[in-house]
DNA sequence: AGATAAGCGAGACGGTACGTCTTGTCTTCTT
DNA sequence: AAGAAGACAAGACGTACCGTCTCGCTTATCT
């Protein structure tokens, strides 16, 4: 059967999420308004509401979409290289305007579940993923033992970056992702 | 020298903070408003803007000021021992209505740097202290290098907790505490 | 040209209104709020302040259109009885609550050039008018000075009453409209 | 019996009328606060509400004591003279700021009736009563009827101008007050 | 001289209205 | 039916002013 009446424009939703991610960008999470975002876009408030339940959705699913870009996998033939390239890229990204808004996000995320959801399933999951893969070739060259929590492992490496973020404030400068790397590596590598 | 006028009265302050502080625990940070609180403490809403900024900094205060109870201090002879049980605690106390409403406050702290200094010098530097004081015992006691980077060891120590209680949503299982415990002692202790 | 968007509701302008000038009777200017008006209303008070710019103009607002009532035209073929019939009028008007009301919203165009205005063209101007004709068909039955200045009479005819509502107090009694009359057609001189 | 305890000071109650005339002047009824006049006069607040029962009270008095300048009363052996003298100081007055603020005192009136009380006997009184003493010589010199009304006389020659103050807001030029003065001498009926 | 009491400055406080802002829904006409 | 325009309800925000109060200090008179 075919639909009737005026089919949903595409173009309309790609404008409004490159208005809401626009405005994310330049004002941040919580200056961004509906009515800013309608209006950026050149489109009606009623039309994000009828594709989005609120706010929140709508500038997620902007940096979401936005964010789609290729993840890099290194694959040098050393778990430690990898991991530091991994994590240099990561905190290299959290410097950036993209970065602050993440925090911003996972912020939003504790006020708002299907905002952690989301982020969750369409951000970190494919991330966390990468790093997998990273250290399942450790396990199999040998470099790592056979029998690793993996999901304990990926926490240990990405967690205290999203500490310093979030928590601590504290500068993430490039040797501290070495030790990161270092210690945690000395403590999971086969002896 | 002598304070001139009608001195603050010490009454209401602590009124203003149980009646914030009893609202956030009830209905969690987003829901609770200055003319509640008024209302809860029997105060005018002038008076809270008269001693706070806005309504984050009077809940970020109440939240302080109730937090000010012991920090347990383990000294059991072991890093070991002594980890698992600050975190053991640390976790406990996430699990709680108290545990919720502090990612609400690193989620505002996120928007508020006020908020955040707040809760970084406040509530966190003491625990952090509490960890470096078993650090120490552990170096002391030639259980841990020499040469140990404190500040990145407690870090790697807690980062995981909250990385799962922010980020990933993750459950915070008993054995999970034991194991990043052990991953991170693995490798910053003395082979 | 079309209007775009959804229409303003007159059915919500006039909940206002009527609401706002049912309390303005009830209660007087003074202790007429917003916030009371679109509670009468069952309005939203920022649709208040989208149409009107601060709580005078609705309320005056209120009045005037109220006010609208025909204005009584005498016209008995006497200059002194069509003026008595006119004052006669105005000082019974003036003694019931629109009466009390009007000197507070003249009041409140001492502080506000809007208000002033606004009963100026919208209620006191019609009211003159009427007066004009009065005079006007005095002089054409030979019974004024055909010279006269009009604008000058009816303010000697009118000035009194508010005069004596607004500044001295007195009482208003019949007799003092007579001699009012008397005096501005034949003056105080001796002959 | 002489009263105990520190007399009230004199020097502090000018100091008060004095910021609250000179606030008055400089920026009009409503926009003296009694925190403002608190600051001018280098008072506490507190002192102010000890005297003065209110806001009102206070800044009409501040008015009514600087008004205390001498009332001219002219005397020129012709009623007609005497009424456009005192007329035409009555409309320069009105003029000057002191004449705006009155408006406004007569403003506040409407709403409060000890303000209302204070103008009347304090201000216009005695003013009403050199008027009176005008008419009463012109009696006497047989200008004026014998069975002259006094205070409606008084009412018509004063009231215009306040009526063009207050209601019209009509300019109060020279000519008017010749106007006034000779139409309610004479009458504006065919002789 | 010391006690007593009111005057006073400073400023905290409760109360209350203001006018603004944002969210999410609803209504009308246009495409 | 989708969409633009924009009206609307709800309700929190932070500000302003009023008039009252609570301190401690000062300035008088009374004992």
């Amino acid at each position: 059967m075919v639909e009737k009446g005026r089919p949903r424009s595409e173009k309309i939703e790609k404008a409004i999420l490159s208005a809401a991610y626009k405005l994310l960008m330049e004002t941040g999470f919580q200056s961004v308004t509906v009515e800013s975002i309608a209006k950026e876009a050149g489109v009606s408030k009623a039309t994000i509401y009828k594709w989005w339940p609120n706010k929140a959705a709508v500038v997620v699913d902007s940096f979401l979409a936005a964010a789609q870009e290729r993840i890099p996998m290194p694959n040098t033939g050393s778990v430690e290289k990898d991991l530091l390239l991994q994590l240099g890229n990561l905190s290299d990204f959290l410097e950036t305007d993209k970065g602050r808004v993440i925090t911003e996000l996972i912020a939003q995320g504790q006020f708002d579940s299907d905002v952690a959801n989301a982020y969750r399933t369409r951000y970190f999951a494919p991330r966390r993923l990468a790093a997998r893969e990273i250290l399942q070739r450790g396990i199999e060259r040998g470099e790592l033992k056979k029998d690793l929590d993996m999901e304990l492992s990926i926490d240990l490496i990405f967690a205290p970056l999203f500490y310093r973020m979030l928590v601590t404030g504290a500068e993430i400068y490039p040797d501290f992702i070495k030790s990161v790397v270092s210690c945690v590596l000395t403590g999971i590598k086969v002896p």
